[in-house]
DNA sequence: AGTTAGCACTCAAGAACTTAAAGTGCTAAA
DNA sequence: TTTAGCACTTTAAGTTCTTGAGTGCTAACT
């Protein structure tokens, strides 16, 4: 399992190469390129072992090779230098996430910015188990009530609940301290449930605001905990993708919320997790390299945001890119528990 | 300017075979799959003079027909029948817009519906001018305010301020009030330029606080008003795009803010436009048609919802249901308005 | 005069073949 | 152990050939 120092020195570079010439490496281009201080048919011997070990794969007798998913791997834990984001990079980045949006949002910038500094989409995946924080009610106008919902994970959501009858500002009031006392702590999912369930017991006096109010919790509740998907469109360029249908088929699988959900469960490791094709059990991603960061809030996971590419993507770049975001998010986070409690 | 009968059927039968097929339409398929009454020869002869007059075009001579855009605009003005919207359409519709979000969730729901159910990218532009309506701020920890900003056109939206020192309830409601009675019917766009007055004008002893909300509100409105794509992947099933280059180029120009400004510029006409290809002075778009749906609320324009399309789109079931949609909100926002006031 | 059958003609798309280039693996020499 | 050299393989690109779809025109027909 171990290699010696010039097979390093040789995977490493067709590892490098292919990242970014997307061609198959021969053993000239090596030479060439890299000064590497053997010959092309030494280094043909090399790589032909190397093959044999299962580190490279050739596509065809008269092509160069390709790191195979062993290869990838070998270079990630082993070979790889971890590069310093560019001030560019890290200037975009911070301009981009701010700190006034809430736990959502901030997630869905960091999906946003890191699907474009890697140019590879990204998929959110937000863990359900959220705990209600708090529930304000506005009134907007007569009969117009803005409800909003605040999560311990720090996510604010708000509806509207539209009202038959005018209702007093008291009322209100009185609701509002009726509902945070019975509902605070309620997972989000079964809000609703519990609602009901006050409604039913004491509150049927309110129960013309109620039920309006309870209808639009219900729905906002229900809304599946949303996957996004940010810049999909962004594999078009990648030379992997010049075949439409391929590009279909790597679209609908990222669409495919159990594809995504079967390979993310196991990304779990000091937050950043790292899959590379048939690593994963789905043999959608056989192709396809996952590399997700955990985002956590006082010890607790919230979400994940992962980069969805072919294997071939710039490990080291993705890498330095997610720990400066987890870095980021850790203080951002940080702040809100410290100065919020 | 005006065609017989026989021409009308014919050009007629050649746009609706051409919208499902994507194959150009050549005399036999009419005489077989339309059982128009008149032989091959007699179409052939037909064909030629509407090609003449600039209503269909030829690929290559020895390839059908397929509609120019001046044939587009024919059928759309004058042959074309509207078509009901399927009980599933309809059905799939009404469950995915509801009345609880605001103004801005319920146009990026309409747009991601009318997606789907016609299997083209759709994009959501927002009326800038929008006037303040009322800011709650509530108060959700010691030192963490949420910030709600209630808009004319129905849009809520929220922020967090961070605050250095702690705030009294009271501080926060008195804030609360000089804030609305200085800023209510203010344009969303100039909000932090008239806060900044405000904070030196008279609340400079509120300024510890007041500082954050203004930087968190300056940053909350700054952000360009967003233009939201949906569905772009859809282009991929279309025979239109088989070739990844098209694709590429459809994705960079929907993304172009100018193109899709510049189009929209003219699309009024009783709230929906229709431009067909060349119709747009923009080049690039030379090929697509954009169908777009003016949305009001209390007589104002807050919105647009666009369809866009190779010119080869079913017209007629996009009209239908742009139309179904556009009475729905219809009601939806006078609602709003009724209720509200 | 309008309509239609018939046929020669055109062009694109695909199959079959050819060629050129890239890159290998092996052998034999250094 | 390394390397130069060469025969060999395979793809990608280019060329030619073939087929089929569909036309436009002419001449006959109603």
């Amino acid at each position: 399992m171990n290699l010696d120092d010039r097979k390093k020195k040789i995977l490493s570079s067709v590892v490098e190469d292919y990242i970014s010439s997307a061609e198959p490496v021969g053993s000239k281009t090596l030479v060439d390129k890299y000064h590497l201080e053997y010959s092309s048919a030494t280094i043909r011997n090399e790589m032909k072992l190397l093959e044999e070990q299962g580190y490279l794969e050739q596509p065809h007798v008269s092509a160069g090779r390709i790191p195979s998913t062993k290869g990838y791997r070998y270079y990630v834990d082993n070979l790889m230098k971890e590069k310093k984001l560019s001030m560019v990079d890290i200037n975009y980045i911070d301009n981009s996430i701010t700190g006034f949006g809430d736990t959502e949002k901030l997630l869905e910038q960091a999906a946003d910015v890191i699907s474009k500094v890697l140019t590879r989409p990204t998929v959110l995946t937000l863990k359900k188990q959220d705990l209600l924080e708090n529930i304000k009610i506005v009134k907007v106008s007569d009969k117009l009530l803005l409800i909003i919902i605040l999560s311990q994970n720090g996510t604010v959501k708000d509806c509207f609940a539209k009202l038959t009858d005018s209702v007093q500002d008291q009322t209100i009031e009185e609701l509002t301290e009726i509902l945070n006392k019975n509902l605070v702590g309620t997972p989000l999912e079964n809000l609703s449930l519990v609602l009901n369930n006050v409604i039913a017991k004491e509150l049927t006096a309110f129960s013309f605001v109620l039920d309006k109010i309870c209808e639009s919790i219900k729905y906002e509740m229900s809304k599946e905990q949303k996957k996004l998907s940010a810049n999909v469109e962004s594999i078009l360029e990648l030379p992997e993708f010049s075949d439409v249908e391929k590009a279909k088929n790597f679209v609908n699988m990222i669409s495919t919320k159990e594809v995504i959900d079967e390979a993310l469960e196991k990304t779990k490791s000091n937050g950043l997790g790292i899959i590379i094709g048939s690593e994963s059990k789905e043999v959608m991603l056989k192709d396809c390299s996952i590399i997700s960061l955990d985002i956590e809030k006082d010890n607790k996971h919230i979400g994940k945001i992962s980069v969805i590419s072919p294997k071939r993507i710039d490990y080291s770049k993705t890498i330095s890119t997610l720990k400066y975001i987890n870095t980021k998010f850790k203080n951002l986070l940080l702040n809100d528990k410290d100065e919020g409690g």
